[in-house]
DNA sequence: GACAATATTTAGACTTGCCTAAAAATTAGT
DNA sequence: ACTAATTTTTAGGCAAGTCTAAATATTGTC
């Protein structure tokens, strides 16, 4: 398994979850900053070995073996951003692109005895889910903050945009993993929302509630 | 800088240290597994980088930059294997082959802030020194056991051969870094030493003496 | 349901890193 | 010092992964 191979699993993964369809290859170009006729390349040869199913036209989606591969992948990737959270001292915006590079490391030795130095973590500093070396992933029940009504009290548990950009705004505004928010009030007209964080109140825009998952209490 | 070009880098800086001349594109194939052929072509493109001085047929050496980049790369290994060893309990056997793949993983505050979490360590599992970040090493005082009259009292402070087959006779053998060593007696005919170690008496032949560093105490 | 717009695939080419076989240079033996 | 053996380089080719441009299929619109 190659470099790349891993890649486009894991990008084919990423694209699956929630929808029950084929991924386009178009969809795929853009994740990997490439071109549609290059990953119309991988994916046959994906398909080939076994690890998509790909019909010309239709898109691909993941077999058993492929979304294996790719939640190890997964795996691996969200070990190495708790590593380098919580040994290394990296703050939440840095740690992916070193996993990146990390989460190709092939030792199922390591990545176990990591997890096991890790003390079995089961989210990554994002909020989402660790797979278990069998692959199992914990369902995190979690909606977006823009999706819930005015009045109710929530807790952050994870982001969808996880750019240091965005992660370096929640910094500013003090919202980490495990902060609780009091949604106030929302306004009809941008659909922006004025909170209660850290005893200070706050107002951000629709596209940060879209990019922020909070569960209720 | 590629995978490839790293692992030249490497190797071209191991088989470098003690000769002071041009290293064969023959010597660089028989460690890298792979043809003297495309040793050559490598070694002109680490030229054109202004990595390795290169004239045809003379053999190749490393410019002031390229012996940088191959430190910067054992460096990483060396403390990766650290890491293994001590956080992960991988045995002292195990961690060159992983250590291969993690000493290309691109990031200096990776590499500085792994140094601080292993408390700044000198030399890795198998006693050779850690270049720090300026790629400065320090000179180890070592002689190879073989090297060594009998009758003297040593320290084990290092191995040549650090395959899987040599550390895990030491191990059986009970030798290990900082194990102290009396040379009891040398046999002219074969060069095999007696020796004791933990209180026991062994026997070695001059082969395992040629692979164990020393210094005397 | 035809046709334009869009999405996808195919064809052909390029780069990297490797190979084999042949040519050229070096070295070693007498 | 001259030939023979060895080493090293060159030439040409191959696979992986990518690209551009052209061809083909699908989708959306009226």
């Amino acid at each position: 398994m190659t470099y790349s191979e891993e890649n486009y699993l894991k990008i084919i993964y990423h694209l699956s979850t929630g929808t029950g369809k084929g991924i386009t290859t178009n969809a795929i170009a853009n994740q990997m900053e490439s071109k549609p006729s290059s990953v119309t390349d991988m994916v046959q040869k994906l398909a080939e070995k076994g690890l998509v199913i790909y019909k010309k036209y239709q898109g691909v989606s993941l077999t058993e073996k492929g979304r294996f591969t790719a939640l190890m992948i997964v795996r691996k990737h969200r070990l190495w951003e708790v590593f380098l959270l919580e040994k290394l001292d990296f703050s939440w915006d840095e740690v992916h692109d070193v996993a990146e590079q990390l989460e190709h490391i092939k030792s199922e030795k390591l990545t176990d005895k990591l997890e096991e130095f890790l003390d079995f973590p089961t989210e990554d500093p994002h909020g989402d889910p660790i797979p278990d070396r069998e692959g199992n992933i914990k369902k995190i029940d979690k909606k977006l903050l823009s999706e819930v009504e005015a009045g109710k009290k929530v807790i952050c548990v994870g982001v969808k945009d996880s750019s240091p950009a965005f992660l370096q705004y929640l910094d500013k505004q003090q919202i980490a993993l495990g902060s609780a928010i009091d949604i106030i009030s929302k306004e009809d007209f941008d659909m922006s929302l004025t909170l209660r964080v850290n005893d200070g109140q706050i107002t951000v825009s629709n596209k940060i509630a879209a990019n922020l998952y909070v569960k209720t209490v």
